[in-house]
DNA sequence: ATCCCGCATTGATTTAAATCAACCGACCCT
DNA sequence: AGGGTCGGTTGATTTAAATCAATGCGGGAT
């Protein structure tokens, strides 16, 4: 891996890959301007844990590029993860002063980032800020307790299945394949953190996969790379209403 | 049951019980004189469905007292809780035109509605209602996410010790319970709602909760009375950090 | 009283997933 | 080339919880 630092990517904002997705989405050209006073990059390694829970916090920020996971760990080590953070989604909590959750980059990965206190005054005087943080905290809301019927109720088959339609149609809107026929995409995840996200084992989620690749929902190229011939059919194997939650 | 019918059960916003943690904690006297012209109670009775998932809603609101259930159901009939509404909680998702999830009561209760639009517009020019609700958003998303830990990695033992601290813990909390020594609270779900909260099926519930009585850690009086003698012994058992999670 | 009905408990058996264990293959590093 | 590590697969066995099945019990209604 050809470890070239590029520690410091400065961008203008303007140009941002994430600008009308992230939490500056709302923001006008005055408020972006004050934003951009007090941000400043900062890149991570693959493997990398950016914050451990527990910490103090005196940053917040949203993904650039890149992946992280955010986790939870009990004392005897069981690990549930309880979040996947894509590019513009937003780490940290406004008013709370240390972190409640480990998050670890799954890929090299980019951050813009704000000192905590500096964006808590701008939070007061700039409601468009507030507000798509508001919004954006909402979806995060309704995509948790999506999971927790995943997590509670779901066969192990159907978890993997739930989890590769959320990652097949996040891919297709974060690089809006609109296109009709098989979605192709690229795993993320290890089996492992598969297993973590799911509440499985990581030998359970290897079974299923290879199962759903017997039974032809899903067809693989190596490890990571996996193709959907029929998203509606993956879709039944989710336990999905298979219309309801169509692509976007 | 007496069903004596307060269908209607006005309230000055002055002496409303939930008025200082409620969405309406921020708002000033001005601001609360807005609010209470668009404001309506409506009352709901043990068991009604308040909403059901997929309609159409035309009104948000907080639960000002009694308790209802988040509940998501596949189509063969599995049914996964999501969350729990008590007394402040808000009910709705302003931009949102239809309910994602079903509310059902679980006790009597009364809420102060609001029909969309207005809240909708008022949110846009009083930040104190949007800072407020982002922050209960805020912990709601934690405490969802405390919960796909318990769901994706904690036994059934766990699962229920876990169910019995929040409960106690939100008891204590809204009763100002700062009582050291024994805690005591009445359950307010059924076996079988306790197992749609905790993805268990409702024997493996009562298996439990007669297990973690036989043992000491919760004593019983009829089947919803519960005294906590060693509010710590009850947090190990459910697994979590003895000390971390401590009262408020 | 007696008959329900909804909620709860308890027991016997099955089963899905965890656990324990061996092994594979790709990639990196001396 | 050889050894090591990491991520992954597959098999055998165990186990926690689900399922199937009775039974208990308290509160209305008749």
């Amino acid at each position: 891996m050809l470890k070239e630092k590029a520690s410091i990517i400065p961008h203008e904002c303007g140009d941002c890959p994430i600008r009308h997705r992230a939490v500056c989405a709302r923001c006008e050209s005055d408020e972006l301007a004050l934003l951009d006073q007090i941000k400043y990059y900062r890149s991570y390694e693959s493997g990398q844990t950016l914050i451990w829970s527990g910490d103090p916090m005196d940053f917040v920020g949203s993904v650039v590029s890149g992946i992280a996971t955010l986790t939870q760990t009990m004392e005897d080590g069981r690990t549930q993860m309880v979040g996947l953070l894509l590019p513009s989604d937003f780490v940290g909590r406004p008013g709370r002063s240390s972190a409640a959750y480990d998050v670890v980059a799954v890929t090299d990965m980019v951050m813009c980032c704000f000192r905590k206190k500096p964006f808590e005054e701008m939070m007061v005087r700039t409601p468009h800020i507030a507000q798509r943080l508001l919004e954006m905290t909402l979806d995060e809301l309704d995509a948790a307790r999506e999971w927790m019927l995943v997590l509670g109720r779901k066969t192990a088959r159907e978890k993997i299945a739930s989890l590769m339609a959320i990652i097949a149609r996040r891919d297709a809107t974060l690089n809006m394949n609109g296109t009709r026929g098989p979605l192709v995409f690229d795993l993320p995840l290890t089996r492992e953190a598969m297993a973590d996200y799911l509440g499985l084992t990581l030998e359970t989620v290897s079974r299923q996969v290879s199962a759903l690749k017997k039974d032809g929902v899903i067809e693989l190229e190596g490890k990571r790379r996996v193709t959907v011939p029929d998203f509606n059919r993956l879709l039944e194997e989710a336990g999905d209403d298979s219309d309801g939650g169509m692509l976007i």
